[in-house]
DNA sequence: GATGAATGAGGCTTCATTCAT
DNA sequence: TATGAATGAAGCCTCATTCAT
């Protein structure tokens, strides 16, 4: 993530902003390398020059989004202490991020699933750390007898990542407005009824 | 609707069950009118004497998929007298039509939505037809008592649309089994208990 | 071999003539699809409608001219009964299609080499088969008693034709002319005096 | 060739030694300035302030090339005095760089008999050299009554120079070991039995 | 002496579409 | 009713080369 601070050359910038000014009018595959370089002021040929192909773009742009939204997430959970509290805020500043940026949103949660060398992208380094976060905090929980043991976490983990995303999926593909403090109410009501030890 | 009825070239009948086929492997924009006409045993060339363009043949596959639909949808509500059983009977069976036919169900779910003149083409009379079907039921509710009349029938079917159609979406997208039965009746029960008058 | 008298699309001809016209002055690499397709008076487009590819449009050239080549040397080595003229038939022709056509002998000795699917392509087959005609006259040799038993025949063959190829080479790289009869005579003799059992 | 004495700027050097490297790997034509500059471990740019084009970079690494076989051909006449033992050695010596130094071999029997401004390079500077030295050993012979006056002596260093590219070029192409001593010898055997005056 | 940013012409290939027969 | 030939615009990408600093 450090890399993100150093100097980078303008025409890169260029590109960045360009694809990610793009992908708010047109998927990702309906954008041409022509478009990108008459957006960005510069000739396709430079897009080659700092990305592999078309695709490696996308995962860069992407992953400069992540990094943002992670260190959103990750701001947002410092200030709680209470595990509860820092889960509720691991789902409502996500469930934000994806009302909110709808790009990010749209790429993350449609456009990648169907390129297959995203999984192996440095961009998926973003998604594991970010659902890492996700699983630390549950086992937290878990540890300190909030949530059951008898459930395996990382199957904790993805149920939750799936109902969050499912929730806001609606949402992102018709660009509906969404009542993100409801939503995420209601996510963690669900999941802490359904999961913390019976009495 | 009535086309369906006359008598269709085989060349125009071949072109349309081989842009059904492809549409079970791939996404209507991966589909080349070379590989449709390849399948379809005719020139590329016919196409275009049947359909306007390429999009115009979806349409009209759609169309065709869409009249299915709506029979099957209609003789099941004709089946019950009750309104809501004729309201739970719409829904059910439109939870059914996305959980088996996913083809129809991506395509109007998802893809004629980035095309542009969709709403103008005779595939969306279907649509029309179809949420007409639904505030018909709604409408008899109200005028019989059995739903509050303070709600526009309008936003009912839409928010009532929009609730199957969301809660459909995740499943199709990725391929996911539906438990048709136990969606069909959370969603009426959930409806129900909401739009029912207070006692 | 029977398809090439079928009747073929007048740009597919077209293009075919293109290349070869354009073999004549420059090497493959050097060759471009938009020289290709301005020469045969068509659009790039249809390259692709009757060539997987640039390097298939090559090989189905090289094919075509094969089959002419074989036809050749078929027909000159049919004309002798006696096995070692049928021979000096074979190495003869075989000196004079290099000495003649500059261009098949430039892509077959040298061009196809560095390409990696030619080993799999249809021209190939050609190589195997004139080849196969050497090893018959070889192993007709062979049963009469006019060459040595103790030589594996496969290894005769590749030798023999290693030794054609070798002497020819120069001639096609730097467009020299051949002495065609003086090459063909002392490659006979080399090789009937290497080859004939010892009395 | 005075200039290898020259001290010479650090990026120069790895310039030339990176497309040296590269060379062993692929032809001129497949290898990049990218590439270049990469292995140099210098910027694309520099390159074009040491060397006119690719292709004068080309030509100079060749000239360095060629100066060191000279030499060493040089040196290894200079230790005979004889004259036919002095062509024995440029021819022997010849056959060596060729089997020995695969790059500047298929650089100088094939890469750049494409090129047609090597004639007007420096490199080819060396050709004429390097000829040169052949002509005055056999001038040397025909004044020392050992060679046949009546031929060309021009034509004679020619034939010469033909038959040695031509015996090596075959093992250039495709890698094969050649029997250096065997060609040599099999080479003046053959010219010096051609050549000698008849008795 | 060297860098780093940027260019622009051109490469191969794909695909929806048209039209004479 | 159908074919078969051909188009042309556009797509992604490569590479030698230039120039300000």
């Amino acid at each position: 993530m450090a890399q993100t601070a150093r100097k980078q050359p303008p025409g890169r910038i260029k590109i960045m902003q360009a694809l990610r000014l793009l992908l708010e009018q047109e998927g990702f595959d309906a954008i041409t390398t022509a478009e990108i370089a008459r957006v960005a002021g510069v000739t396709e040929g430079l897009i080659y020059k700092y990305f592999k192909d078309k695709r490696d773009l996308l995962y860069q742009v992407l992953e400069e989004m992540f990094e943002g939204v992670i260190l959103r997430i990750r701001t947002r959970m410092d200030r709680e202490t209470d595990t509860f509290l820092r889960l509720y805020a691991f789902i409502d500043e996500t469930v934000l991020v994806y009302a909110t940026q709808h790009v990010f949103a749209r790429i993350i949660l449609i456009e990648v699933r169907s390129l297959p060398d995203f999984f192996t992208s440095r961009a998926y380094e973003c998604v594991r750390i970010y659902s890492r976060m996700l699983q630390n905090v549950l086992e937290d929980g878990i540890s300190e007898g909030l949530i059951r043991k008898d459930i395996d976490v990382r199957f904790l983990r993805d149920t939750l990542l799936g109902a969050i995303e499912h929730t806001c999926l609606w949402g992102v593909l018709f660009h509906r407005e969404m009542d993100v403090q409801g939503v995420a109410e209601q996510l963690l009501r669900f999941v802490s009824e359904g999961i913390r030890p019976s009495v």
